[in-house]
DNA sequence: TTGACAAGTGAACGAATGTTCACTAGAATC
DNA sequence: GATTCTAGTGAACATTCGTTCACTTGTCAA
């Protein structure tokens, strides 16, 4: 009973054999546009017997790693095997969010707008980063009402950089300077007055890139 | 004589039927994640026998539009039948450029640095369009050194937009304002002089954006 | 009319392919 | 030590599947 639990546990692992065929399963489909036949995958893994791959092939099933119907080069991958290819393809779409509404998760399916293409090795970006319009009223210098500010959430920020933050509900873009029991938003430029903030907001991520469209 | 010629010329179309069969091609493989047999392509297009399949296959192999290897299901649709789905949204990747050299065209391919993608029905880019880095001393308000500029040249510029121009073999970022017999330059920030030029000078293109990376 | 050609039928064939059954070897469990 | 489970072998089997051949039908040009 003690073993059954922890194997129960450990189930949705995968098993090494299984990793390897499920690896050639991508690979085959993405480089020849369809599924290898059981004695190709066989001579992959250097069996001499296709019952090898077929009860391989029927835990992969039973995790849904692969759906299968009858007949020849009949495996289908599962939803998000194939779309993985997307990390290693260096375009990502980053989502597009408007405005952050309060109370609301940030990336909430209904606030995003649209999807911009991003190069990750030129912009690193990850699962959480999203694009954000500026409002007119929370602006830095050389950042203008109306661009859209790279946001990434969950990276460390450091002081003077520019971060979005949410005060009283509202995304505000500023620069960061922390101090001993404070935070200071401060604009670049000086026609705004400082921002001095304690508990009352929460830095939402860091600036890392910016967007503008003329016209 | 006269025929043949003509036929030749039609050549690179379709038939009804090969177009009917390549697209419940794109479909299977798109839905059911592999190509179909000759017998299920035979049911569909309501054929009683697979060798009419065979040879609208074979048609459309000749004319490049998928390739097959021995064996069941190994129709493969060539590059860019399978991306068609992408052109619903489509990237274009722009060449970036780090500066622009002098008695040299523009889009000269060794001094591409880099390729940026961008949405076309988002940010309108035509064949020509490129991004360039901009220098320390050429700046308008909201841009700063560092910065990435969309240029479309060949584009129709209006008063008081973003240009990039030559002048003296050296691109500048300025705004436009054309006048009876010469053309001021102006930058928005009031430090920096106008400048002004008559025909020592070359509009590149228009600017309609703005990519910035912090960090 | 004749001939050429594209399109489809029908059946048969053989190779490719998934399935099944009996068996072996090793490791873990009782 | 006996049992169970996993992993793999080897061969035979039935089906699926692509290929081939002979034949029919309709169209178009000479």
């Amino acid at each position: 009973m003690f073993t059954d639990l922890r194997e129960e546990a450990v189930q949705p692992e995968l098993n090494a054999r299984q990793q390897e065929i499920l690896d050639f399963l991508v690979r085959t489909i993405r480089e020849r546009g369809f599924p290898p036949t059981f004695r190709e995958i066989a001579e992959h893994c250097g069996f001499r017997s296709t019952q090898a791959v077929s009860r391989h092939l029927e835990a992969l099933e039973k995790r849904g790693c692969i759906h299968r119907e009858s007949g020849a080069r009949t495996i289908r991958l599962a939803n998000g095997l194939l779309e993985e290819s997307d990390s290693t393809e260096p375009v990502r779409m980053v989502p597009l969010i408007g405005e952050v509404a309060a109370g609301r998760p940030i990336l909430a399916v209904e606030d995003i707008e649209d999807r911009l293409p991003v190069r990750q090795d030129w912009l690193p970006v990850h699962e959480r980063s999203f694009f954000l319009r500026v409002r007119g009223d929370s602006m830095a210098e050389g950042i203008q009402a109306g661009d859209l500010v790279l946001v990434d959430p969950g990276v460390r920020v450091h002081r003077t950089e520019i971060v979005v933050a949410m005060i009283e509900d509202e995304a505000t873009v500023k620069r960061f300077y922390p101090e001993a029991d404070r935070v200071v938003l401060r604009s670049d430029n000086p026609a705004y007055a400082d921002i001095v903030v304690s508990r009352d907001f929460r830095v939402v991520g860091r600036v890392s890139a910016l967007i503008r469209k003329y016209r």
